[in-house]
This record gives structure tokens, sequence and C-alpha cells, in this order.
DNA sequence: AAGAGTTGCAACCGCAGGAAA
DNA sequence: CTTTCCTGCGGTTGCAACTCT
């Protein structure tokens, strides 16, 4: 148990992804979806193992990464987040569209707890620093049942839940943590809204009117102004749905599709694409959602299409050619799905848009520099 | 200009839990 | 029921880029 058993059989590739090896991987999960991650090295020709392809997939390549810097609300979000389920990156990230645990994780570690200390406050605990050693203390002698658990969050989570629903709150504070009921409340809360397809202002967890939302936000974050709560919560409630989104104008530029992209195919209506790719099933707004799930599905089509057919990627990269779902398999998934291939084009043209515009081709920024232009529609200028 | 120190981030590692055999 | 395999998560590491002296 343990480890990578897939690691051990050949010598495979460690360390940096070569654009070459991206464009393998991207080309494979596009056109057959990952199905079994351990089996997709072998089936995508890269010398790598499953995990470390999962890894890449999910972390680098997916098309729907944000990238770029998070801003003041999302940071804001993330501190509050934290404070309620703690250390658990990918529940953060389910409720920030287009961010990555890792990347959440990364910026935590690497400049919120930085700055919460700045502001005097315990990053572990939430709390002012000088109530910090109380607060360590209450946890080493076992107040909280999780090890994990902020012993500020336990209190304002239970607080709340008191104000809000007493019977939860008696629950979480005489058998479960209070992160774990709020948590969960907070998740059915996104979950009750992405199927009921409800206007995202016009839900809030716990049923909870937009006013009682901001004040809870501000609770948890009392240093800082209403508004800016107001603008928090907002965003914690952004990936709650709508009816099917808009697809962008064809008209867009470029940079105008990287604003819809973010304004409208994110906030406009789904769950993040953590919980949606984590057997979230229902939707399938993205195509690899619908697309072969099992390894006989996908050696199916590998046999049945064979080499000889291969998509010529670089044409369909740079929007030559339309994304490789056919009418026939995205007709039975539905508006959802439909979307998912639109909004999968609309992100190739905004890319050939990108490397029309700026003359840039693509083994002079390679490396980096040619993922963080390639993915990050709102870039408007190489940064090289 | 160059070396040392710092920062940010991609990727790896090990573990836990669930599913399948 | 046990074993094996696979996936996902959180912690950690390594390195390139950046800043400072």
């Amino acid at each position: 148990m343990g480890g990578h058993s897939c690691c051990y059989k050949q010598k495979l590739r460690k360390g940096l992804w070569s654009p070459e090896e991206d464009e393998k991987l991207i080309k494979h999960i596009t056109k057959y979806g990952h199905g079994c991650w351990s089996s997709v090295p072998k089936l995508a020709g890269l010398q790598r193992c499953g995990k470390s392809c999962r890894l890449r997939w999910i972390n680098y390549l997916r098309p729907d990464l944000k990238r770029g810097t998070f801003s003041q609300q999302e940071e804001e979000l993330i501190i509050e987040l934290h404070a309620v389920l703690g250390n658990r990156w990918s529940k953060i990230a389910a409720h920030l569209p287009g961010r990555t645990d890792n990347e959440i994780k990364n910026l935590w570690n690497s400049c919120i707890k930085k700055k919460l200390k700045q502001r005097g406050i315990d990053p572990s605990t939430h709390q002012p620093v000088a109530d910090s050693a109380v607060a360590s203390s209450e946890k080493n002698s076992g107040a909280s049942s999780d090890p994990r658990v902020p012993v500020a969050a336990n209190a304002e989570a239970g607080g709340l839940l008191e104000q809000l629903t007493p019977s939860a709150a008696e629950e979480s504070i005489t058998s479960r943590p209070g992160k774990e009921v709020f948590s969960d409340q907070f998740l059915v809360g996104h979950e009750a809204a992405a199927s009921s397809g409800r206007s995202s202002l016009g839900f809030f967890p716990f049923g909870l009117a937009a006013a009682d939302c901001v004040v809870q936000s501000h609770l948890l974050w009392p240093s800082h102004d209403l508004a800016m709560s107001a603008a928090a919560v907002s965003a914690s409630i952004f990936s709650t749905s709508v009816a099917a989104p808009t697809p962008p104008p064809a008209c867009l530029d470029g940079a105008s599709i990287g604003s819809w992209y973010e304004a409208d195919c994110f906030a406009g209506g789904r769950r993040s694409v953590v919980e949606e790719s984590r057997g979230g099933g229902g939707g399938g707004m993205f195509p690899w959602s619908d697309l072969p799930t099992s390894d006989k599905d996908i050696q199916a089509q590998l046999g049945g299409e064979g080499e000889g057919e291969e998509l010529k990627w670089l044409e369909y990269l740079h929007g030559a050619l339309p994304p490789p779902l056919q009418p026939a398999q995205t007709a039975p998934f539905g508006a959802g799905t439909q979307f998912a291939a639109s909004c999968l084009s609309n992100w190739q043209q905004s890319q050939q848009f990108l490397l029309e515009q700026q003359q840039i081709q693509a083994p002079e920024i390679y490396g980096k520099d040619f993922h963080h232009q390639i993915w990050n529609p709102n870039l408007s200028k190489p940064q090289i």
C-alpha cells in the first residue's frame, strides 16, 4: 500500500513537464477523457505515472483554470473558508471555481499566512496572536476533537449555527466538530442551489437572506468592512447554479472572451470543476465528464478509430478544426454538454486569437511562460 | 556584475479510503 | 473477509526567478 506501484515498473520521467508531454496529455484527455488514470500514460504515450498525469491535468492543463493572481475577494474568501474548514484545501478550492487546491495551498503558505501574521492574527487559529497561546493550549488539551479544527472556527461556526439552525448547532457542539456541520451544510447549500437552478444572488447557505450571509461573513472576518464581506460572500456563491449559461457572443475579441469566460462561463452557473470532476455526475458541463470513463470505452474508441484517424491536434489547437466532440456524442447529454463544447470551442478561439495577435511562435515561448500565456485568456501581451 | 538570500510555485511523496477482485 | 488496485488529499521538497547587498 501507499507509494506509486506504477512508478516502480519502469523508469518513468519525473520533474517538469515538457510542452510535448503536455500536448500528448491534453490531446488524449480531450479526445478520450481520462478514464483510469493509471492507464492514461500508456494510452497517451507518456513516460509518466498516472498520478503525475492526473496532477498535471488537474493543476495545470485543465482549460477552465483561471490562473493569474488571486483577487482581494478571493483571498478574503480563502481566509474565511480556512477558518471554517481548516487545511482542507480541496474543500476550499471547491468554492473557488478555476482555482486548484494546490494553488490555494501555495497561496496560503506563501502569502496569506504572512499577511495574517502582519495583521496580528494567528493563521492557524484565526485569532489575535495574544489569544493564540490560550487557544493552542485548549487545543492541546483536547478541546477540539479534530486536531485540524481551529478553535476559533469551532466557536464561530457553532455560534453561527446556534443562530441559524439550533438543532444543527446542538449537534455540532455535542457530537461533531462544528465545522463539519457548517461545511456540510454549506456544501449541501451549494448542491441544492446547483440543482434548483435558482439565481446565485437569490440563494444562500442555510436559506439565509443575503444580508444575513454578509453578517456571517463579517463575524468570521471581523476586521474587514461589510462591503468586503458582501463581495466575499458573493464570490463564495458564484459557483451556484442558474439555468444553462449563455455562450459568449461570437463577435467577442480575445480579451473579451477572457472576461466573459470568467464573468459568465464561471459565474453563470456550475459547480466547481473540482466537484464536477470528482464524480459529481449529472451536469456533464465539461467535455471530459461526458467522455468515456472506462478503459474499455477508451480502448474501444482507440481501436475503432485507429491511429490513422488521429486528430490533427495542432490544427485543432489553432482553431482550424472544430473541437473533437461529434454532434452525435454531445446530443444525448443536453444543453450542458453542448455548452461545454461551446466553452471549449471559445477557449480554443481565444487561444488562436492570442497566438495570432501576438505573433508568437510556440517554440519561442514554450515552458512556463508559454503555459502562462496560453492558459490565461486575460493576458493581453506576452510575458516573456 | 555577482553572489547570497528569499519567494513562488510545480511537482513529488506518503497516506487513507473506497472499490473491485 | 482479505487483498490489491486506484484515486484523492495534504504535506513537503526542489528549483527557477526574483530581490537584495
